[in-house]
DNA sequence: ATCCATACTTACCTGAAGGAGAGTGTGCGA
DNA sequence: TCGCACACTCTCCTTCAGGTAAGTATGGAT
């Protein structure tokens, strides 16, 4: 299992999380994760954040198979809890700008932390996996 | 919408996250985010981290609504990827205990920063969400 | 006159997630 | 001898996420 040490120092900050304050406002936390560690929201959070201010069709091709169903959705959603703004011009064929607000720049910033632990234990999660089946193999 | 703009000095990392490196590794790691961004899975890491060594039926009492099959599930996959080790002491009355792997530790620490996102920024949501509304009411 | 572009909305349908609840092995206490 | 404790495992069944496809409004290009 190699437990190597050294990826203590690597995520040395211990924060076993904020709030015991009350079962309420916990349940709304988790609630947001929930919302929030979704997996389109997130690749279109890596969109806007890359791309800045883009129409509904663009991040609808940059995000690769996702349905028009689906980013309208994600983006109401999205707009529903303040991470995008949304502009609308009236013009003839229709022409609607996205973009994230400060607040999800912020959200952003804040899952940079996971997706640097999954860039940087990838293979040894490769390795878990392969491990773990082959346990399961030797025990049958 | 007050862009309050102490909120990007709070936030103040740009990581836009690391990787052009290659598709396929970008495609894993939205694989592995996917994974652990599971709402069982996000709370089974808090209660071990909070609570050392468990036993199944332990986390199946503080996890609270979870069904012992997806217990059994999000735990086996935890183990699978690396994140909880499982130990079986083979007496009678079975009992097997389950603890975090340093991994595990360190996952737990990447999401410390969108667990504290969630906290701090909720009221800003619930407010986002209550302004969503009304533009609704209003737009019919 | 027709068709296209754009950003949706709506209806329909399917597979998969996940809950409820019963079944399993086995040594020990009543 | 019965039943319980514990950690599953299996089956059945419902719910729902999400895909496909078609519909909508409208001014400008062909």
């Amino acid at each position: 299992m190699t437990e190597t040490p050294a990826i203590d120092s690597l995520f040395a900050a211990t924060c076993v999380h904020p709030s015991p304050e009350d079962p309420a406002v916990e349940a709304l936390v988790t609630a947001i994760i929930a919302q929030v560690a979704d997996k389109w929201t997130l690749l279109v959070l890596e969109e806007l954040t890359e791309g800045g201010v883009l129409r509904f069709g663009e991040i609808g091709r940059r995000v690769e198979g996702i349905s028009q169903k689906m980013l309208t959705k994600t983006l109401r959603d999205m707009e529903r809890i303040g991470l995008v703004s949304r502009t609308v011009h009236p013009v003839v064929p229709p022409h609607v700008d996205y973009a994230l607000t400060n607040l999800g720049r912020s959200l952003g910033a804040a899952f940079c932390g996971v997706w640097t632990w999954a860039a940087e234990n990838r293979e040894r999660i490769e390795a878990a996996k392969a491990a773990f089946e082959e346990r399961e193999n030797a025990r049958r």
